[in-house]
DNA sequence: ATGGTAGCGCTGCTA
């Protein structure tokens, strides 16, 4: 099974590319964030036509995330397992099971700047992430938790530390968040497959040509529960798809991840 | 040079 993961940054601006990337990439699973859409909005049929049943949770203007899947949905949730306020869960996260797997797209509050009321609400979700994947699942079941976790969980995931002095995404709370996730049963796949490998990163600020001069950082994760680690084969970022596949249009600023299991 | 770009949607917010 190929699971990947994209933050398309507008599904509707990047609908085309995603049709492209799908004929070309071939994910059985993919998960995106930051559709930006209202469910009614949403293009199941230009998925249907490629193969792929999809599910959609979004409001409108921000945030909105989907499951594509050619392998089956079944059970699909909107929002956390337990009621939230709507101003805490944002249509960040859907849950559905594909192909055998509990997968979960995910997009965990940008946090803004360390110690903002944003911040608090970031490492609230992470928190609240965490006990609905031990209300729900166990790690012994085959679970996937994919998207845009907006935390880089080691400095070698960031183009150089020393310019994230106070910045989000690498605070030592957002990683203690993150490292809990790990503790109750979930790995990084992509460090799986490349124990030992720095400067490959999923997202570049839009700006300063960040993209070209590999100023990125790795915040684009699947975590796949202790079940499915061993089943890990490949994992890749693709790059070529931030670069803009030769369109006019700009590419999202994230790169698509997938991760290629034995199952 | 305290910058820069993108999306949404029409004003300024979010990232």
């Amino acid at each position: 099974m190929r699971i990947a993961t994209w933050n398309v940054n507008s599904l509707k601006a990047r609908l085309g590319k995603l049709e492209e990337w799908l004929c070309y990439a071939q994910p059985d699973v993919l998960c995106l964030q930051e559709t930006k859409m209202s469910d009614a909005a949403f293009p199941a049929l230009a998925f249907a036509a490629l193969g792929y049943e999809s599910a959609h949770h979004g409001n409108g203007r921000w945030n909105g995330v989907a499951i594509l899947s050619r392998v089956g949905i079944e059970k699909a949730r909107a929002g956390f397992s337990t009621e939230l306020p709507e101003a805490i869960e944002e249509c960040r996260i859907l849950t559905a099971t594909c192909g055998g797997v509990r997968v979960a797209s995910v997009y965990v509050p940008n946090g803004r700047a360390v110690g903002s009321e944003q911040y608090e609400l970031k490492l609230a979700w992470l928190k609240r992430l965490r006990g609905d994947l031990s209300a729900s699942t166990t790690p012994d079941q085959a679970v996937a938790v994919c998207g845009d976790f907006n935390v880089a969980p080691e400095d070698r995931d960031v183009w150089d530390i020393s310019q994230f002095a106070g910045a989000t995404h690498v605070s030592e709370p957002e990683r203690a968040a993150l490292r809990e996730l790990e503790d109750w049963g979930l790995v990084d796949a992509f460090r799986l497959v490349y124990p030992g490998v720095d400067g490959l990163y999923s997202w570049w600020d839009y700006r300063a040509g960040d993209f070209h001069k590999g100023h990125g950082m790795r915040i684009d994760l699947v975590l796949v529960s202790r079940a499915l680690a061993g089943a890990v084969r490949y994992a890749l970022i693709d790059r070529e798809a931030r670069k803009g596949m030769g369109s006019e249009k700009p590419p999202s600023d994230h790169a698509p991840l997938f991760v290629d299991l034995d199952i």
